[in-house]
DNA sequence: TTTACATATTGACAACTATCAATATTTATA
DNA sequence: TATAAATATTGATAGTTGTCAATATGTAAA
């Protein structure tokens, strides 16, 4: 699939929005991320298991938990262009601290 | 439908993507759209339905022909974010002049 | 008004997708 | 080692979506 279109298709289910919205501000343990989304922990599990397969979140393992956070920063870009969320300040860790 | 996950999911089909992209530089007829995307003409012209209720695209008759162009140029915005297509410079009159 | 052209609509169908409950796996703790 | 906690995987299912061929609609020209 095309990257440009993989970046958009991440973006186009509202469970996978919302948890990439999620993590905007930084990384989030599964446990946190899947009440937020108000779906089954398989259905989120799932979805995060997609995004990281299409390289748009990464994970990390601490004890029983495991965190993500985006790894794809072009979904901050579009999220930016999209004005959304409205006048929600984007971390300088996601949007440009960590780029390489 | 949220507004974001509109524009996300209009984006988000190779044919509307192709669409959307030939549209960048201004206004294009049906007939030019057709043979771009390699697809049918009903396949298209669904497609393009699709675009305008969403209000991404809008159109205009001129005689026999329909012409198609960007409304919504919030999707230019997506599109500069995601730096494609490649190289290709974006008309002023999609992603500045033409808005209010 | 008949014909040809351009586009839209319809109906059928296959492919895909998100979702959930149930179960499996992995890890830490008692 | 047995148990509990956190997450992943599986199997089933319902709903959505993109596609096409065929047909309909609208428009201009002969």
């Amino acid at each position: 699939m095309k990257e440009t279109l993989k970046v958009l298709k991440a973006l186009s289910d509202e469970t996978r929005l919302k948890i990439v919205e999620f993590l905007l501000d930084g990384e989030k343990c599964v446990c946190k991320i899947v009440p937020y989304t108000k779906r089954t922990q398989s259905t989120v599990s799932i979805q995060l298991g997609k995004l990281e397969s299409w390289g748009i979140l990464e994970s990390r393992r601490d004890g029983k938990k495991i965190f993500y956070k985006i790894k794809d920063y072009r979904v901050c870009d579009v999220f930016k262009a999209l004005d959304y969320p409205k006048g929600k300040k984007l971390k300088k860790s996601c949007c440009m601290g960590d780029r390489k």
